[in-house]
RNA sequence: GGGCCGUUAGCUUAGCCCGGCUUGAGCACCCGGCUGAUAACCGGGAGGCCUCCAGUUCAAAUCUGGAACGGCCCA
């Protein structure tokens, strides 16, 4: 390569004004950003996101595709009443990653948003507004003024989110999004649900669930979920009179005393034993008590077993009522009263167990999942005790009107006074709460409408099957899990802001119709609702469409609607066909199943239930081929964010100090998205040091050079077998990369290809082909060497800048546009994805021993002591005759270790030593129970020892066995005293450290020109102004420097240099080198 | 109470599927070097009972069982 260090740093001359970019920009106003050489991500993002809106980039970027393969995504819609946190900025980040990502390979990626209006949250936000308690006070405020407020609620911070997506550069279509609260999109709610009527899936009955007394209204899993509190109550332990036993008693146990009056039945396990014990002692009652064996320990007191007995033995047993009042009031009632008798009994049930409790469980029909079927079983009739605001009912006397849980010590009381209660506990359990006003739920069975899922259970299952689950274990984990134990969807919600249940009920006959379409309202409603849909006034929401009333089609009375609105869930889960208003509009657009869709964790039994339970309802089909689950993101210590304890920082702070990109990259590069994350800013900060700045510097670095050199993209670049080895290196790998990360992005694994990516631009470009290139652009004289590196460089950066497109949009579109070529498309995301070439490349490995080999020399250097600015004459590089043109980039070593020359000799005999590794591999399958004592011995040997016999001979013993080589790897390693290393894939390297006049001396030189570069950059000098330097200094430096003095004054463009006179100017310094006094000064020329 | 996921250096993590180098890396720390691209870079050092216990095996971070802790989900 020649010794051409040249003009140091500095070009000949200035083109254009400084800061001016000289590639082209077409789009970018260099003001908007101060200074254009330092990165500022949240003006060079905010520029950017202007450049998009001019451009109409994501239109482009879209029609662009038109008629090609589609790639179909669906947006799980967010309700816009809360603001958006870091959770959603990773499933949006996710979002838009693969749809850019899509589009860039070649898809029409379509992106339609969605908003999920309707629900409970929505109203409690209102209620709280408007001061409203209950759904008295909601009525007397009147259902039309309260809708219309939650209509103007729903979207109160749509404006935050829209600035977030777009912030972090999500590209969504805002525009045109599906919106769940118009009519359209409820027309296409009320078809589905009119298709699963016709299928005789949609069906009305009584259906235990989670009811909130104060919303008065049932609750979706997902809510009461919300809502679990650890609390401690009292248990008790009461005793149920057997008939026809003087003094024998059925004891059970219930956390919840307000079922008690509701006690229909005792349910016992058929194979679980029983005992019958008395207790012991003077004092002791004279009673008998019946409970399972395993629960023992309840029993206070010495006591007596007087006998056993299985569960089935117990059945049939009838025990006298606790209260009065359910009796009276069923033998009250005609229709049910004949069924009294099969109350109270003792019966079997496969739910007990004997883990708490007694194993006798107290079972109230209309308050519990398992005690509702069985009562069923029984032909118990479903008779409340308790009210659905949660206050007893009339007929239970002595707590008419009582909220439950405040009842609950008073019946206790009551019991105590009338000897029925045998013992009460302190009981810590966690117990849900209202998620949205904290009031205790109650199970608590009502007559409402669901959806039989459990009959789709088999086609669930088999959907679910053939979804690509990311990570896979959700398929059969926690999604599988649930879909195989599904149980029928509770569907309507007695309250007012939703979409409205369409059955209508006649007044006289009964007969019920569900409304599938605004067309059947029509028809039905007669000429009233014409009139509203002609005028555009038909409002599908309550009240409004309470007072719509249908013509019986049977007998021509009026029809009234069922007055529940829906599960706001199924909204969501509608979205795949109501976002087309399917199916009256838009049929073509309909996909089953849609190719794409992500969300949290926490949707698995959200929506991703909800859609594959609508999918297979009304289509039989799957809903989506690809779901990627998120993780969770966790504060700094790994707890869930939380609104209350407020333990994260806010992301919009960490998006404008260190941009939206670095947030983006983070989220996905740090481990896998599927996983966990911690998330907090110093990480961010890394991200961006390590990946943006990196990048960004890369690109100065090209930048400023080609702004002095006046070289322009594309300027004739030399044809791949031109160009030097390194150059040709880095563009295989390039390929090998690009290769990889098509692979990674194609299996959703984003964390790996950014890695890769990352790695790439930091290792091997900047850290190693950058640094080992600097000088290529110093040179004056222009050269093949020299616009290869051009040219390089800039492909590599447009490479790589491509390939980190979707998932850094920003400073990729920044970096593009100035390194695009005139032909190329206007925006990186409406380019190509490179997919490069599979497979490691023979260039690669050999690149790698020279990077061990400089490895190798500097760990030498360290040893000896010798600062890699003194020069050493020679590198001997053991090893088998390689390549031709190995010797090309052997240049780098000299360089990198600042050695003369390198040489590459076959043999050091005589300089080396040999270390011998056992293998444990091959001793292991070799002897098998044998090998132990073998390992045990290799491990005790002298390494050294063991590697000279092998050496000698190739074979040694140990532990007795006659071993031959091929049960070591054998190393060869530096003789004492020599500066010898090995590599770690073979091969030795012998460093000579002889020092000579000549070398100190060039070594003196360097020492100065590193001081005066200092200084020049303390000065704050342009790279190519001119200076005169004066050194004042002693024979020991000034004596071997001015040898070298042509070389300093070129190095630092000292036009004039003088050593020991002339006058100081300028900037002074004093220097201590190696001891040695030294002074300088530099004055611009 | 049941299910799922996780636990590797102070922090972030790779390796685990498919058992076999002394468990790799980045940040931070210490020593040294290098530096007119970088908030850098290069060499070295220190820092790991790979959460624990048992099992399988010639051999376990890796496979199996159990436990602890953390998180999530369900009751």
């Amino acid at each position: 390569m020649g010794n051409r260090v040249g003009r140091g740093p500095g070009p000949r001359r200035r083109r254009g004004a400084a800061g001016a970019s000289v590639f082209n920009r077409p789009g970018f106003q260099g003001a908007a950003l101060a200074d254009p050489k330092t990165y500022r991500p949240d003006a060079l993002e905010r520029s950017v996101l202007e450049f998009w809106r001019t451009h109409k980039t994501f239109q482009k970027s879209i029609d662009n595709r038109r008629g090609k393969k589609p790639f179909v995504w669906l947006e799980g819609p967010p309700t816009a009443n809360g603001m958006p946190h870091a959770g959603h900025i990773l499933t949006r980040t996710m979002k838009d990653v693969v749809g850019r990502y899509k589009t860039m390979r070649g898809y029409l990626v379509e992106r339609k948003a969605g908003w999920d209006c309707h629900g409970l949250p929505v109203e409690i936000e209102v209620e709280k507004e408007l001061g409203l308690k209950n759904k008295q006070d909601i009525e007397r405020y009147g259902v039309a003024k309260f809708n219309q407020k939650c209509r103007e609620s729903v979207f109160r911070y749509k404006g935050e989110w829209e600035r977030m997506c777009e912030r972090i550069g999500q590209w969504v279509d805002y525009a045109n999004p599906y919106v769940t609260l118009e009519n359209e999109y409820i027309e296409s709610v009320w078809w589905s649900l009119q298709e699963a009527w016709k299928k005789k899936l949609l069906d009305k009955g009584f259906r235990v669930t989670p009811h909130c007394p104060r919303c008065d209204t049932g609750l979706s899993s997902h809510e009461v979920n919300l809502g679990y509190k650890e609390v401690e109550e009292p248990s008790v332990f009461v005793k149920f009179k057997v008939v026809g036993k003087a003094d024998e008693f059925l004891l059970a146990w219930t956390t919840t005393p307000w079922t008690l009056p509701g006690n229909v039945a005792l349910a016992v396990g058929p194979d679980i034993d029983y005992v019958r014990v008395k207790p012991k002692g003077p004092d002791a009652p004279k009673e008998t008590y019946v409970l399972a064996r395993g629960c023992l320990n309840v029993v206070r007191g010495e006591h007596d077993v007087v006998a056993t007995m299985k569960g089935k033995d117990l059945v049939g047993t009838a025990y006298e009522p606790l209260f009065p009042f359910l009796n009276e009031k069923l033998k009250s009632v005609p229709e049910v009263s004949t069924t009294v008798g099969r109350a109270w009994h003792v019966v079997p049930a496969d739910f007990v167990t004997t883990d708490d409790g007694t194993g006798i469980v107290h079972t109230a029909k209309m308050y519990g999942e398992d005690d509702f079927q069985l009562g069923e079983k029984l032909g118990i009739p479903a008779i409340h005790t308790v009210k659905s605001n949660g206050t007893f009912h009339d007929f239970v006397a002595p707590y008419a009107g009582q909220f439950v849980k405040d009842a609950d010590s008073k019946i206790i009381e009551d019991l105590r006074g009338a000897g029925k209660l045998y013992r009460v506990k302190v009981h810590k359990h966690d117990y849900p709460f209202c998620w949205r006003c904290s009031t205790p739920l109650l199970y608590y069975a009502r007559d409402q409408w669901f959806i039989r899922m459990s009959q789709r259970r088999d086609r669930l299952v088999a959907h679910n099957n053939t979804v690509n689950w990311v990570p896979e274990h959700v398929k059969d984990g926690r999604f599988g899990d649930f879909i195989t134990n599904v149980k029928d969807w509770a569907l309507s919600r007695d309250r007012y802001w939703g979409t409205p249940l369409p059955v209508w009920t006649c007044t006289k006959c009964k007969h019920q119709e569900c409304v599938g379409s605004i067309a059947e309202l029509v028809k039905l409603g007669g000429d009233a609702v014409k009139r509203l849909v002609e005028g555009k006034k038909l409002d599908l929401h309550k009240p409004a469409v309470d007072d719509i009333h249908l013509a019986c089609p049977q007998c021509k009375a009026r029809m009234d609607r069922d007055t529940s609105v829906i599960d706001t869930w199924y909204d969501s889960g509608a979205a795949q066909y109501a976002q087309w208003h399917y199916p009256f509009e838009n049929k073509d657009k309909l996909q089953h199943p849609v190719d794409f869709i992500t969300e949290g964790l926490d949707q698995t039994r959200g929506w991703f239930y909800t859609l594959l339970a609508e999918s297979t309802v009304l289509f039989d089909r799957p809903s989506y081929k690809n779901c990627v689950v998120m993780g969770l993101i966790l504060d700094e210590k790994g707890f869930k964010m939380s609104k209350s304890k407020k333990n994260y920082t806010d992301p919009n702070e960490i998006v404008e100090k260190f941009g939206a990109d670095s947030m983006r990259w983070y989220l996905l590069s740090s481990g896998a998205v599927t996983a966990d994350k911690r998330f907090f800013a110093a990480a961010v900060q890394e991200t961006h040091a390590r990946f943006f700045l990196t990048l960004w510097n890369t690109y100065q670095f090209l930048q400023s050079y080609a702004e002095l050199d006046g070289w322009k993209p594309g300027a004739r670049p030399p044809a791949f077998s031109e160009r030097p080895l390194i150059d040709r290196w880095l563009l295989t790998r390039l390929q090998t990369l690009s290769a990889l990360a098509v692979d990674e992005a194609d299996r959703y694994n984003v964390h790996k290809a950014t890695t890769a990516i990352q790695e790439f631009l930091v290792n091997d470009l900047s850290n190693w082909w950058l640094r080992r290139s600097r000088k290529r652009f110093w040179s004056e004289e222009a050269s093949t060497d020299k616009s290869s590196a051009y040219a390089t460089l800039h492909e590599a950066l447009l490479t790589v800048v491509t390939l980190a497109a979707p998932y850094a949009p920003f400073v990729t579109e920044h970096l593009f546009q100035d390194l695009r070529l005139p032909n190329m498309p206007e925006s990186v995301h409406l380019a190509s994805y490179p997919v490069g070439v599979a497979g490691p490349q023979a260039i690669e490995p050999v690149m790698e021993e020279i990077r061990d080999i400089t490895e190798a020399a500097r760990r030498l250097r360290d040893q000896a002591q010798i600062k890699t600015r003194i020069p050493l004459a020679k590198l001997l590089l053991v090893r088998p005759a390689p390549q031709a043109d190995f010797h090309q980039l052997l240049d780098l070593v000299r360089e990198e270790a600042n050695v003369k020359e390198v040489k590459v000799v076959a043999s050091a005999a005589g300089l080396e030593e040999h270390e011998a590794k056992i293998n444990q591999q091959v001793v292991g399958r070799e002897f098998k129970n044998d090998a132990k004592p073998i390992l045990e011995a290799a491990r005790n040997a002298d390494p050294k020892e063991l590697g000279k016999a092998l050496a000698a001979t190739g074979r040694t013993t140990l532990a007795g066995k006659d071993l031959d080589i091929r049960f070591f790897t054998l190393k060869s390693v530096a003789a004492a005293g020599t500066l010898k290393a090995d590599l770690p894939r073979g091969g030795t390297i012998i460093l000579d450290a002889q020092l000579t006049p000549e070398l100190e001396a060039e070594g003196w030189a360097r020492e100065l020109v590193r001081r005066i570069q200092e200084m020049r950059k303390e000065a704050r000098l342009a790279l190519e102004d001119q200076i005169e330097t004066t050194i004042q200094a002693t024979d020991v430096v000034a004596g071997p420097a001015t040898r070298w003095q042509q070389f300093i004054q070129k190095e630092t463009r000292s036009r004039a240099l003088r050593f020991n006179g002339g006058t100081k100017k300028g900037l002074v310094k004093e220097w201590d080198i190696e001891g040695e006094k030294v002074t300088i000064a530099i004055a611009k020329a």
